[in-house]
DNA sequence: CGGCAATTTGACTATCCTCAACAGGGGTGG
DNA sequence: CCACCCCTGTTGAGGATAGTCAAATTGCCG
């Protein structure tokens, strides 16, 4: 039995496309690695030698200018594709948030088994077309919207994609839902492209109007999803 | 002979993965279509009904907002492909900015076609990471830059996109190069999530420091290349 | 030449950023 | 166990950038 079977990602990430047989080539190229907040598997710029598949934690990509200003252009998740297939420069780099653990592969090993294996391939395709609309419709928020509308879209998307791990919803009460955020308020200010003073104001200004309640710096409590929701803009 | 022998991007375009036999089939489930400045070929949020490349002229895609801002998510050029294969709502419309002639396919029939020919699924997952790639450099943009180096970075990205057809590089003067912008001023802003006005006074600033001259709307001459460069951040 | 739309320019304003000081709270060492 | 410290986050004041609204201008097309 190879250490797959066990994997909490099995049915879930691209491996989900391989068979036993498949699978065990595939576990023979790669390895786990554990991470620690704060620690980078891949930096920007460099040439593109190793991908992975998130098992566990939440991860960020960000790209910075040269004078230091950091964009995050996007956060990943348990069961989710890093890195960057066949060839180039990654783009930007990629650095946990929390406790971390990746299922790494050599590009050069993972580029040939993907085109030995057309289901694989066809898999990443998937993924990767959803995570550029999923990127694309991150460019309205950048591009178009206010501190308020940003703020209300953050916490929205937030609250949909730690749906797994990390935000209780009490089906008596849809309208509220609790999570823990994997971010800082800087990190939060880095996705949004406002400062951490604006976020922080947000914040309050939210807390103020008992839309949320902030019972600690990386809990926060939805009380009115609905307000935000219309505040999304 | 099939139509697609003639094709001008016959060998940059996903096709160039297929031989000639699997090129008929491929072609005999196509056809081309032109298309009007303005028209467009899909619609945001519609069901993804139909994908195509990009064979001349130049689309947006773009995203709004329930109260109208735009925000323009993408550009795409000859051999380009277009739409949103293997299901789901297109989250961009698509509409021509020039006259354009596209090769349209249905989603449907393109997707059967895609799964059993690996080497074209491979193109396209190629060409959609590099897309991702280049969104995501934009959101630093986006979120991060000043109109000015806004307005450098978009010269930029344009005298290097519009290389092939609409840019003239002379070779005798490397720093100076000449663009037919496919776009208005409302079209820039939308892309560089500005307003018209503040894309006015940045050309008309760049006018007069001496880094571009601007002949006509449309017609771009920059005369400092490395001024540009600089500026972009 | 006239009409219309796109663009430019100007004056004013709002939003968000900058800089600075203060507060809180989690962890460590005494 | 408590006190202190440091880091993160909050709050405030002031200013700059880009947005808004309005008017003038350009240039394209019949």
């Amino acid at each position: 039995m190879s250490t797959c079977d066990l994997c909490v990602v099995r049915n879930r990430a691209i491996c989900a496309s391989l068979d036993t047989k498949e699978l065990d080539a595939l576990n023979a190229i790669g390895r786990t690695r554990k991470i620690a907040p704060g620690e980078s598997l891949i930096w920007e710029g460099e040439d593109s030698v190793l991908v992975a598949n998130v098992i566990e934690g939440v991860l960020k990509l960000s790209t910075n200018t040269e004078d230091g200003r950091e964009q995050i252009v996007g956060v990943v998740y348990p069961s989710d594709f890093i890195g960057r297939p066949f060839g180039g420069k990654s783009g930007h780099g990629v650095t946990a948030l929390t406790d971390a653990k990746v299922c790494v592969f050599s590009r050069r090993d993972f580029d040939a088994f993907a085109r030995d294996h057309p289901q694989l391939e066809h898999k990443l395709l998937e993924r990767t077309l959803g995570e550029l609309d999923r990127t694309r419709r991150w460019m309205l928020l950048l591009g178009r919207k206010s501190a308020s509308e940003k703020m209300a879209s953050f916490l929205i998307e937030m609250s949909e994609r730690l749906n797994v791990s990390g935000c209780k919803v009490d089906f008596d009460k849809p309208n509220q839902r609790h999570l823990v955020l994997p971010f800082s308020r800087q990190q939060i200010a880095d996705v949004l492209g406002l400062t951490i003073e604006t976020v922080s104001r947000q914040f309050t200004r939210l807390k103020n109007e008992g839309v949320i309640d902030l019972p600690s710096r990386r809990d926060v409590a939805i009380l009115d999803f609905d307000a935000l929701v219309a505040e999304a803009g």
